[in-house]
DNA sequence: GTGTTTCATATGAACGTTCAAATGGATAGA
DNA sequence: TCTATCCATTTGAACGTTCATATGAAACAC
């Protein structure tokens, strides 16, 4: 009654083979060591290809090749945490970076570092990666460890927070010249009091975006003391820790936060005592998440560049699954000031006034 | 000098069945189909899988078993779009789903429909995924035609907004519901006069949420005119919008917003005035984003099931998968309210007051 | 015209599984 | 004791590739 087959079945390299009247290992060769054939066998083979809409079947690659072509990326559970929203861009692109290089991504889900390495050691064992980029690294990282004892090729998108006794690449955000980079983006809009919102002291991306901020202050002759407040990240927390400065005797006039959040909160404090976030009080961001953009005045803020990060992890990656004897690279990329209303004087005006 | 292996290779079905002193077809049957062996050969096998540390490599159980335990998922570049964040805590709960399942997801980067379908067509041809699951439906959505073209597997979370010629499975949330919901939330809290920030009319999303808004309105005997108020999603936004309700007459005392974005603009508009968030206008969002718990006093939020939406999604996409004449199923699940401090009469009081 | 080289293509084998079918030893029935 | 039945295990084959090697025809030198 119904049609045994509506759809064709996917072309294999025989049935190519046999519409371009030559032995399979011949299309093999067309596609993989094209110089071997002659002129036109080569475009005979070619043309089949295109006709049938032939492509190797990867689980076939796979097999013979020993390798999947496909790179594992822990999915975490955001929940409720931060408005972070940095995986998300991280993710696009490094999913597009491992395309133009001919991989893919495979996400796993987990909640721990244990849970994480659980799914490295079910990976691995099923051989269903060829490595792993890591992200999030903090002090006391197991996964490291685990992935450089069993020669599992890995990338690190993250600093190693501690000496380790092995080596490893990584790359990673310069958080210090990003508060640099922000500090004197509001120095060179005329601001001398500039004040800092930050995290508790502890953490280590917190600690390093602060010490820019310092060393950047002090580089330029800027006073810090009494400027600078810490307290947990939110925009709850922005709005008081910023109101208490503002309530002060000399207020800055600028902020550098450590969060998009933060500032977001110190934009309120500023509206709320009747002055004009850019004009009056400027305020300057960290990450350039979504929030950047849905407020108003849109919200100047430290971007780093994902993109290019996601690119290069990749590079690493594919070198060491390449050779596991490749050198062992690190990098800190430059994150850069993205200017907006909340830190232009005017409006309309270009932020780079002296 | 150097050792030519530091770390094992990995087993295979056959080094087990040397270390049992069985034939490899008798490791793969204790595998597959235990019932076959003897109670002590199976121990045997089973004890020695478990000292080598053995599992079937993925590539040789692909080729074989003509699957490829993977699903296809879109990575979005959400570049500062909105604050949606919907999307990490679905990734999260459709890899979690999946893993479940013993399926894995594969990420793809498309910018728009036509690069995802030629992702498709790149995935599909390479016999890369078993399926897809879709997000992000919209009018004049050519994916699902493709797809259900090709007979590839697949589910959307997202319902169609047009007639089709073909029936697929979907899930979607309920947004009609969810402000309903969110209505009734703040009737029983005392609220009469509840107003509605929204989106323009146009979008189908917020045309839905629109309209539960305006039922549960009607059901519950409350007024609408003059109290709703539809622009462009943001903080900025939904704060002027916000404001051009307070100023009024008779100003609503309460806002369902059809985003998180909106209602925290609404918080700042209310904080504005002088109000306090909650005892004196309640403000309930719309997706329980990260946004929030970010804001002071926490604002409640109409929280989308992305968990058993995710679970139900992949539970479909391996029905069609294995059996591709499974029926098709559609359903609408029920957002639920996640009441906090932004729509509580009195902080520390639980929400359920008459 | 025979022997050697060269190049294009074909043959064989392997990657690690799973499934269908064959084998062989034990048990039961005559 | 011989054949039939059963069950545990083994044998054979296949999934679709790619790589190493073998073949064979044409081209060249002698």
């Amino acid at each position: 009654m119904s049609q045994p087959e509506q759809v064709p079945a996917r072309p294999t390299i025989k049935s190519v083979a046999r519409h371009a009247q030559v032995s399979y290992q011949t299309v093999s060769n067309a596609l993989n060591a094209p110089e071997r054939l002659r002129p036109d066998t080569l475009t005979r083979v070619l043309r089949s290809v295109e006709e049938l809409g032939y492509r190797p079947t990867q689980a076939a690659r796979n097999l013979r090749l020993q390798t999947t072509r496909l790179i594992g990326f822990r999915s975490t559970r955001s929940d409720g945490q931060g408005v972070s929203s940095i995986e998300s861009r991280f993710l696009y692109a490094l999913t597009s970076a491992a395309r133009d290089r001919g991989y893919g991504v495979i996400l796993f889900a987990a909640d721990g570092d244990e849970d994480e390495i659980a799914m490295f050691e079910d990976l691995v064992s099923r051989g269903a990666v060829d490595g792993f980029v890591l992200s999030g690294s903090h002090r006391h990282d197991p996964r490291t460890a685990w992935l450089a004892e069993r020669e599992v090729p890995f990338v690190s998108f993250g600093r190693p927070w501690e000496k380790t006794s092995f080596d490893y690449s990584w790359l990673d955000v310069d958080g210090h010249a990003g508060t640099v980079a922000a500090t004197e983006h509001l120095a060179a809009n005329g601001h001398r009091r500039i004040g800092f919102i930050g995290w508790p002291e502890g953490s280590e991306v917190g600690d390093d975006r602060y010490a820019g901020y310092l060393a950047a202050a002090a580089d330029l002759g800027l006073p810090t003391r009494g400027l600078t407040v810490r307290g947990l990240d939110g925009i709850g927390a922005g709005t008081q820790l910023a109101a208490g400065l503002l309530g002060k005797a000399h207020p800055p006039t600028a902020f550098v936060c450590v969060s998009d959040a933060m500032a977001v909160g110190a934009m309120h404090a500023i509206e709320h005592r009747g002055l004009a976030v850019g004009r009056d009080v400027a305020v300057i961001g960290f990450d350039d998440s979504p929030l950047a953009t849905v407020v108003q005045p849109a919200m100047s803020s430290v971007r780093q560049p994902l993109e290019s990060i996601a690119r290069r992890c990749v590079d690493l990656l594919l070198d060491r699954i390449d050779d596991p004897r490749s050198a062992v690279l690190t990098s800190v990329v430059e994150p850069t000031v993205i200017a907006r209303g909340s830190s232009n004087p005017t409006q309309p005006s270009p932020p780079d006034g002296a």
